[in-house]
DNA sequence: TTTCTTACA
DNA sequence: TGTAAGTA
């Protein structure tokens, strides 16, 4: 009954949301291979997309149709999120934190031994979420900025 | 039949 | 980006 309104319950395999967003289930494995999404996947291997996930993905559509940006323009923006500000990160955490220091890959794409994210789905996490989709996006870098 | 990974004219 | 091979 709650997963019908849910939007972050896993439900279209690829080929359905690649139809939905009228993109190839190639270029949907691309943008995950450049950390722009990161699917739900079964013990299968096989992914699944919720209603977050397609949003997620019409505006990384958006921003490359529209705003002519690039795969590597959207890695830079999502790298730039302050995870370590959203989640509790010490600051000995940062000290030998890759994701802390990349300015070109989102803190998601990599592998952590130490912190919280290790034990964290990355998918599951407030950083990854909260800047999913185009408006909420956006009320986030206001709220930074005032 | 669909999806998965890897590879490539 | 598309398509192919070989699996599961």
């Amino acid at each position: 009954m709650e997963n019908l309104d849910n939007i972050e319950v896993p439900l279209f395999p690829i080929s359905v949301a690649a139809r939905i967003l009228d993109i190839s289930v190639h270029t949907l494995r691309m943008y995950e291979r450049e950390g722009l999404v990161v699917p739900f996947k079964k013990k299968s291997n096989h992914r699944l997309y919720s209603k977050a996930d397609i949003e997620r993905l019409n505006c990384i559509r958006r921003a490359i149709n529209e705003s002519k940006i690039s795969i590597n323009g959207i890695k830079t923006i999502y790298s730039l999120i302050p995870c370590w500000d959203i989640i509790k990160c010490s600051s000995k955490d940062r000290e030998n934190c890759e994701a802390y220091k990349s300015h070109s890959n989102p803190c998601w794409t990599f592998k952590h031994s130490d912190n919280i994210c290790a034990t964290n789905e990355c998918r599951d996490c407030s950083v990854y979420k909260d800047y999913g989709e185009c408006k909420s996006l956006k009320e986030k870098l206001i709220s930074v900025i005032k």
